[in-house]
DNA sequence: ACAAAAATGGCAGACACTGTCATTCTCGCA
DNA sequence: TGCGAGAATGACAGTGTCTGCCATTTTTGT
């Protein structure tokens, strides 16, 4: 029993994900994704549809499944993070780091942002992440509070939805007003609108 | 063509539903959301499955249904606020008059915020359901706000959706923290953490 | 009591997704 | 080069949600 292969196969699968991933979002972007059904993805790739399920859970996961440990990367980030800034300001930055990198993935990435954002089957799905990204989160941030033990996770969590939910406003307006700017100013009106607790 | 039935029959109509929702909660909360077929709530209803889908749009309606109209609730609680209190106060007094009518609900309204919270598929409905709140609520805070018009609505929506976000929060803790306590406190917690912006 | 209208049920079918099993492909090794 | 173990694939049947269609029953107004 080698484990050579081992590494390949896992590449290799990550790879063939990507494929359907790719192929997928070309045909949702081009018909919409209610009315592309999964056999046409399959049939797309030039699998059967047996095999693209062992690819991917669902078919939501070809458009979401991309985004999965952003979670952690926000999370290292603030950990990472001068120990001087505040939890706050450390939450907003690390969160304004990931949405750099989605105004750098250009019209693409804000084609995929109206697609998740006009389909409600997939702004459940993106829900679901954001509540994993929430749960990787919360912890980085709860260290950095110096509320009493009990209140500490209550209040992280608070304030990661919070921040959360603003990217989540400012990622819609970047991605349907053409006429809105860029992305990371939005999003700080947004988080400037509910406000920095009193030195926290 | 008489328009005297109308009205009653919307009421039945509205009856029925209710029924439906009633017994499918008590199954769901029995034997689990996902284990609990559409077929078994017919069932238990006393009617053919067709007949259910012609008064609930799908499996998840019969959890989150009910939940229709709380956004313009709270939109009209903040419209009818005084007009003295700031934006942010209002909104949180209005959503705390949410958060309170859960709380009478009592066990039933607990077990049914667990259900929600720990089966996806519903999760991912609620968020659906919570978009619309925001849709309801923003005009109401965006009313108040003295941005220039451009920021108005962002801000708003913004103030909304942390907000709501703080509610999450709080109703998760307070549906499986047994020792948490009561809802509304948890609610100001999670809403002083993420803090009243400077003066709106 | 009768006709129009509405509610209901059953059937076929689309679509997402799963378990199972036979077939094929790939590798490491003789 | 050929062989055998293990992985990948495809085909098939089946479940569950949800929809369109049509026949049947029930309700309603006159």
């Amino acid at each position: 029993m080698t484990e050579i292969g081992a590494g390949i196969r896992d590449a290799q699968r990550g790879a063939v994900r990507g494929v359907i991933a790719q192929r997928a979002m070309e045909l949702f972007l081009e018909r919409g994704y209610e009315e592309t059904t999964v056999d046409d993805v399959a049939a797309a790739v030039g699998v059967s549809v047996r095999t693209v399920f062992r690819y991917v859970a669902s078919k939501e996961e070809m458009v979401v499944g991309a985004m999965g440990d952003l979670g952690l990367d926000i999370a290292d980030r603030i950990a990472t993070s001068p120990l001087s800034s505040r939890p706050w300001a450390a939450l907003v930055a690390g969160v304004e780091g990931f949405a750099h990198d989605l105004e750098s993935g250009g019209d693409a990435a804000r084609a995929r942002s109206r697609l998740l954002a006009s389909t409600p089957q997939l702004r459940g799905a993106l829900a679901e992440k954001r509540q994993r990204w929430q749960d990787d989160i919360t912890p980085a941030v709860a260290q950095r509070l110096e509320e009493p033990a009990r209140e500490r996770e209550l209040c992280a969590r608070a304030m990661v939805a919070a921040v959360l939910a603003c990217l989540d406003v400012a990622v819609a307006r970047w991605a349907f007003d053409a006429h809105s700017g860029r992305l990371i100013p939005l999003f700080r009106t947004a988080v400037e609108a509910v406000g920095d607790p009193s030195g926290k």
